[in-house]
DNA sequence: GTGAAAGCGCTAACAA
DNA sequence: TTGTTAGCGCTTTCAC
């Protein structure tokens, strides 16, 4: 490399010596020539906290100022050790359905001096391939908002790279997690429709592999007994309005009919509740009640007002980029699992129970 | 650092030289003095098209396997100058309704061996962090699908930072875009409806200072003069569902009420369906009918099945990578502008005119 | 085909 | 407070 700004007083002097190689960037090294001072007094000048003395602050930044240096974060961060980039693992399939907490995640980073690395991951095949990813550049920690199996998580622990998991986790195995807890919500509404004259109660499941379904089909189960109704039937969706739409459909095979419908989330509800109207020609909620859950924006749009539960993603994002940093700075810090409450949205889905 | 296992041939020999210190992430060097070979011996197994032999790749590759080596992207982007990174922009609030097209191109980026780096933009502040953000990170490139000033991109062009621009561009200015042109479909569907018998037609328009809005509604104006419709009136919304609620209230206000109302998004137009039916008590479409773009995949809930003009977002997204890929591969390459055309979809939300 | 050595742009320990 | 120096882990000539 001929054009080195690195050596020192090289012996043909200034001839060689050219402020910024065409197209070049600038480096500390420029800066430092420019400004005439060492290259670790510009290196101090970007580091908060430094003791560095203002005028060689200021010299220091006019030419950096001057050259339009950056520090380049990708050395910084090979001498560091530290990236400065979260890796974070969504499902598209899902989170077509829930970019809210996505967005928030990344901007919440964002003020935390994080960078988000976008993943996305469809099945386990591409779990696999995302942590290799998310390893070869050095991610600073992991928010998964998608399927991991307990072995890529473990081979992850063993890494050391912290993980935050966003509505899912592991129960035989610490882990730090962000969740929400609706069952509280589940029951009082349970409750609710017992009060209303509902008797037979039928799930539109999501699909078994996934926590969130899994856990809120159980809760769901144990709410509808609670307070007295029967589970007449019970089809599996996939999350999706289709899968909403053909759920109710399948029902219809019951040998029972329900009155009342719990869709493990909104976007099946509103599938089912589309279908109920415009195929089936039932009325929502005077023939069919219909609960769900997660509260996502659309759910509330005039055409549905599902009586849904929702999850407070703002506050959720919030606690997975705080989590995150906080195992960042301290890897060997006790699990902590933070659980959030649902609130039950009065929506118009659900009535008295047709005679 | 006293385990530094880089010093060849330290004078107390083997004490030193410890396999893998605890927790410490292996290096081309562990995998090399496990493999008895060099270091770029290691590195030329793992860079494809290197001039290596097949025994030597096996005891690398054994070796490396051993010791979970996978080399650091980050060491790596610093020497070949190439990060791998792109940067991706978009706006939350606009993406939150058009997620589908983010999902699609962080996967496209991945098959080629990019990484998104996810920056969320709201406006021209952000939009200058974002750049310098992008900047110290050393993306190879920027797929932008938010607001960008034309300064922020002269910025970019000099620094000699690829810029792919998504459904915006700029007009007086080279740049590289991929975009959907609507123009044919709108006045295809104002022809449509003055055959249906209307004759006065409303707009919902987008923000301002938002191209792919400002564009619809001129094509819709003009493609509505062409069909000989007249336009009563014009509100403006924020691509938001309560703007189109909000917008229809605000057009019951004009002096000459309109049959047909174009709504520059889909979002929009399904406030505005809801707004009529359970507000205003109308009928959609027999007494009013309704267009718009975009065409995702909510527009054709049985609630809403809108009649609007979908964009390609799939060979979009396909594109935009594709484009990005080739300026980084050659970044002098001319500029080129990728025009998709629309394509309606024969929704239920137009009839004819009410009489 | 393989190894030695230089160096990407930065931080941090140390010396002054 | 400032400068010197030694690397972070990798790729890439350049000899052999």
């Amino acid at each position: 490399m001929a054009n080195n700004p690195r050596k020192k007083n090289p012996p043909e002097e200034d001839s060689k010596v050219i402020p910024l190689i065409k197209g070049r960037r600038a480096t500390s090294y420029d800066v430092a020539r420019l400004a005439g001072v060492s290259q670790s007094a510009v290196s101090r000048c970007f580091k908060p906290g430094s003791s560095i003395s203002g005028k060689m602050r200021e010299r220091v930044m006019k030419a950096a100022k001057e050259l339009e240096y950056q520090p380049n974060a990708i050395a910084r961060g090979l001498i560091t050790q530290r990236s400065n980039l979260v890796a974070v693992l969504v499902s598209g399939r899902l989170n077509l359905y829930y970019p809210e907490a996505l967005f928030k995640i990344t901007e919440e980073l964002s003020a935390a001096g994080l960078r988000a690395l976008l993943f996305t991951v469809e099945n386990e095949e591409d779990a696999e391939a995302v942590i290799e990813q998310a390893w070869q550049f050095q991610v600073d920690g992991v928010i998964s908002a998608s399927h991991m199996s307990q072995e890529q998580y473990q081979l992850l622990e063993k890494r050391k790279i912290p993980v935050v998991f966003f509505n899912r986790y592991f129960a035989d195995h610490p882990n730090t997690v962000v969740y929400c807890d609706p069952t509280e919500q589940v029951e009082e509404l349970a409750e609710k429709v017992a009060e209303l004259g509902h008797e037979r109660a039928a799930l539109i499941n999501g699909p078994m592999d996934n926590m969130v379904s899994r856990e809120r089909m159980k809760m769901s189960k144990s709410a509808l007994a609670k307070s007295g109704l029967k589970v007449v039937a019970e089809v599996q969706g996939d999350f999706s309005y289709e899968s909403g739409a053909a759920g109710l459909q399948e029902l219809q095979q019951a040998a029972e009919q329900p009155s009342v419908i719990i869709c493990i989330n909104d976007m099946m509800a509103m599938g089912c509740v589309d279908e109920a109207r415009s195929v089936l020609g039932l009325n929502v909620p005077e023939d069919l009640s219909i609960i769900s859950f997660d509260g996502i924006g659309m759910s509330q749009f005039s055409s549905y007002e599902l009586t849904t539960i929702r999850q407070p993603i703002g506050r959720m994002s919030e606690a997975a980029v705080r989590m995150i940093t906080e195992r960042v700075e301290r890897p060997d810090q006790s699990h902590e699992k933070r659980v959030f409450e649902g609130a039950v949205i009065q929506g118009g889905s659900i009535a008295r129970a047709p005679s």
